[in-house]
DNA sequence: ATTAAAATGAAATGATCGTTTCAAAATTAC
DNA sequence: GTAATTTTGAAACGATCATTTCATTTTAAT
């Protein structure tokens, strides 16, 4: 009976998340989503119910996307080794790409909201253990097949990788230099070994 | 003749930083800054121009602040291994003393803002420059007293460590464990030696 | 075709945005 | 005290904010 949802939801989101990637939470507003979207701003509340419910499904697609990627390059890896140096690699091509500086969008919201909106502190806090999760396997593996030392636990290299992904994320703002770079993830990567 | 400024400017920009820093530049209202500074609208335009010239000179201040503590802790370093370890100290009082997890305002800055006002990149890129020539100098000393390794450049490791700190404060956002920061920034120097 | 339910369009909501205006008050030099 | 100059206070500016309202259109099942 009733009229169905007539456009591509995860199309609009990937709209909405390129507004909100390129200006931020507090910088975007609701006339940049209807402008963005093309819908009509009863159907954006009809449909996601408020600005920051549709910044906080934008910000799961995103995750979802780049956890997807993230996957699919580990899975293609050999070893402990070249899993890790996917995933910097998978950073690195989202830094060179993005001519517009505009950043990670994870990192960027999560220094502008972390503090003012217990949603986002949540969903910032999940996002820190997946990761921690995903590179302590990682690690471990590599620890096992004697690839990486043991100097440090998994889990201390992982909160040490996390710390280096976001820094690099933030470095990789203003420096697009790829040699730069992938000497600089040599640097952060040569702990492990 | 005139009648002079009667009010602490550098107490105002105190008071000014305080709300850019836990709110953000589009965050932070006209009228925030009117209560917390409780000078008058016109006052406030008279002596600062606009929120973002006022911004500006708060984060110029807060840069400044920031800098003389960094010299004043590394000019009391018997060597580099002590001027980066007190570096980074720094930085973690900064993240356990941050209660409402804030982060560090000049790196919240570049995220939202350096792709969005030419003023800012310009800011962001002239504060890259002038720590990477503060690292490079402290690691180049290093170097020479045979204290760090010479397996990359002084400024390979200095644009190494300037990432490593910027990770750091995103890392602190949400941890606030100081014996897992400590680890952290242990695994972080081990390269250096 | 009729009916039920949702999507849509356009306008309006009151609040707040950054900024300006201007007369009144305050201060300093003469 | 007078004149010069700036800081103030309070109100107002038009623009924009996120959100709501509601009548109309569109669709899907009966």
């Amino acid at each position: 009976m009733p009229k169905t949802e007539t456009f591509n939801r995860s199309q609009v989101l990937q709209q909405a998340t390129e507004v909100f990637h390129k200006k931020g939470y507090n910088g975007t507003s609701m006339q940049d989503l209807v402008d963005a979207t093309k819908l009509n701003r009863s159907s954006i509340y009809n449909s996601f119910g408020s600005k920051l419910n549709m910044f906080l499904e934008v910000l799961s697609h995103y995750q979802s996307i780049h956890n997807h990627n993230f996957s699919q390059g580990i899975a293609k890896s050999y070893n402990a080794s070249k899993a890790i140096e996917t995933i910097f690699d998978l950073h690195l091509q989202e830094i060179v790409n993005d001519q517009d500086h505009k950043g990670c969008m994870v990192i960027n919201c999560k220094s502008e909201m972390t503090n003012q909106e217990p949603s986002i502190n949540s969903f910032m806090e999940k996002n820190q253990d997946k990761m921690i999760v995903m590179l302590e396997d990682i690690v471990s593996n590599g620890q096992m097949e004697k690839i990486f030392n043991q100097k440090q636990t998994a889990n201390q290299y992982a909160l040490y990788l996390f710390s280096s992904i976001q820094g690099f994320r933030m470095t990789g703002i203003l420096n697009k230099n790829k040699e730069e770079l992938k000497n600089l993830i040599n640097i952060i990567l040569k702990v492990l070994y």
